[in-house]
DNA sequence: TAGGTTCGCAGACTATAGTCCGTAGATCAA
DNA sequence: TTGATCTACGGACTATAGTCTGCGAACCTA
């Protein structure tokens, strides 16, 4: 997308919270969760502090792995979005 | 994630097939939303051709520009995966 | 103290998302 | 034909996803 839109990564700190709400449920450490993915351990820490921004690829094999559907991971990643329903 | 481990790309696969289906449902062209969405105009070329993985955001602005959710465009990607409730 | 576990974090790297520019084929209308 | 519209597709680029290594803080248990 263009230069210089969005305030900062607010969908990627949503996300961030919504993998660890239930990588928490689920009950996985962020290596675990790393292991059984097959990503690396510090990608995993780096995505639940909003720093990272995964693809479609990516939020399929986490929900995956983490037992639940990536339409649940969205809609969990959407109620904690500022400005619900957007994109922030 | 770990080197030479998926089939090829069938998630961007199915995503192009489920973003081709909305745009002509909602009937745009390729370039008009990717300039409602501020995409480049290729982009959506390769993105519905299966040739590139979006990010959350991405997926996040498509829908919003497409008046879907981002649930249901991730809902429609799994209807179109080979196999399917897995990432295929 | 000491040792295990879990996580934050930084730097440097490779792979790929996303842009930009241009060309060409297909379709439709004049 | 010509011209407009829509899309596929190429190369070359910049931005960022995802890896790898390693250190340190916080917490627990002994």
């Amino acid at each position: 997308m263009a230069t210089g839109e969005k305030s900062q990564h607010s969908v990627a700190t949503a996300f961030g919270n919504a993998l660890r709400a239930v990588r928490g449920r689920v009950g996985l450490t962020q290596e675990a969760l790393a292991l059984e993915a097959d990503f690396d351990r510090t990608y995993i820490s780096l995505l639940e502090r909003g720093q990272r921004q995964p693809t479609l690829q990516t939020i399929f094999e986490l929900a995956a792995h983490l037992g639940v559907s990536p339409e649940e991971l969205i809609s969990l990643t959407r109620s904690y979005l500022p400005v619900n329903g957007s994109t922030g």
